[in-house]
DNA sequence: ATAATAAAGGTCAGGAAAGGTCAAAAAGGT
DNA sequence: ACCTTTTTGACCTTTCCTGACCTTTATTAT
């Protein structure tokens, strides 16, 4: 199992402890209780518990310093509105993939779901049309498959 | 015998052990347990465990990276294949609606699947595409969402 | 108060460990 | 001979992990 795996999976335990969501840990202390550089810790954070993740993530330094961190909770719809909002006019595929899998992992979306619309995308369908309206019809495509998951 | 028989052979072999249905391996090692370049596990792959021959692939990159084969078991599926074999290379707007609404009367995918489905060869979409192509592409989206049914 | 020191956490580049892609050569089949 | 399938190798992308160095904050000495 990897090292990330694990770091990851202590954080949702202590989250899931947690009556508030909360997670608070000493970077140092913990890393050496996994047996890990301290930065692993923050790769972690900053790969998995990110904003889009769900996650908010504080910090402070100096002596007694933490890391902080939080599980929000937001109202589907909107955060649904706020990410087809972001969409514009084009998505390269990556994007697209990311954004797909990162509504899956936030709860937004199940997992057939999540497959339905990375199938939607999917290069042998991009692959039909000319390679300058691909960006555009990609986010065409996506926009729909989201506002109707309001 | 050839090679890419051996490593089907012991894929399904992996599979038939499985309670699951589920082959996971690691590309070099099982190519090095082989005797064989790395890619050759993709092109074996992606030449005789497709969707459309009941497997579904999932990987990951990276350290501790693998790979999945999964077989689905094709009772529904085999009616999907048939609609998707049906479909051809193109297919217009109105058929389109109808297929998909038969195959939700049919149970063969559920309600939020099929406005998924709709939304994602809607006019909104096929209006960012060339006149000529969008028969062909609305063809090609469906059949890709309906090989992620299986 | 101020300066020095200690105690955190942050950043970033780079290497390692996977899997992916593609074109071209080799082998088989008709 | 021609066409299809197999096989390989060179090169690419993604993900993971670490270590050296940096910044911020708290504590202690003067």
């Amino acid at each position: 199992m990897r090292i990330s795996d694990l770091i990851t999976e202590r954080i949702l335990q202590m989250l899931n402890e947690s009556e508030e969501s909360i997670a608070e840990i000493q970077r140092n202390e913990f890393a050496n209780g996994i047996g890990c550089a301290p930065s692993q810790i923050n790769y972690v954070l900053s790969s998995r518990f990110t904003p889009e993740h769900g996650f908010i993530i504080e910090s402070r330094r100096g002596g007694g310093g933490y890391i902080k961190i939080r599980r929000v909770v937001l109202d589907s719809s909107s955060a649904i509105m706020h990410i087809i909002n972001s969409i514009g006019e084009k998505i390269d595929a990556m994007s697209a993939r990311i954004l797909i899998e990162n509504c899956y992992e936030s709860g937004l979306i199940d997992k057939p779901t999540a497959r339905l619309m990375d199938s939607a995308i999917s290069k042998n369908v991009m692959h039909a049309l000319p390679t300058e309206i691909r960006d555009n019809v990609r986010a065409s495509i996506l926009k729909e498959m989201l506002l109707v998951q309001l």
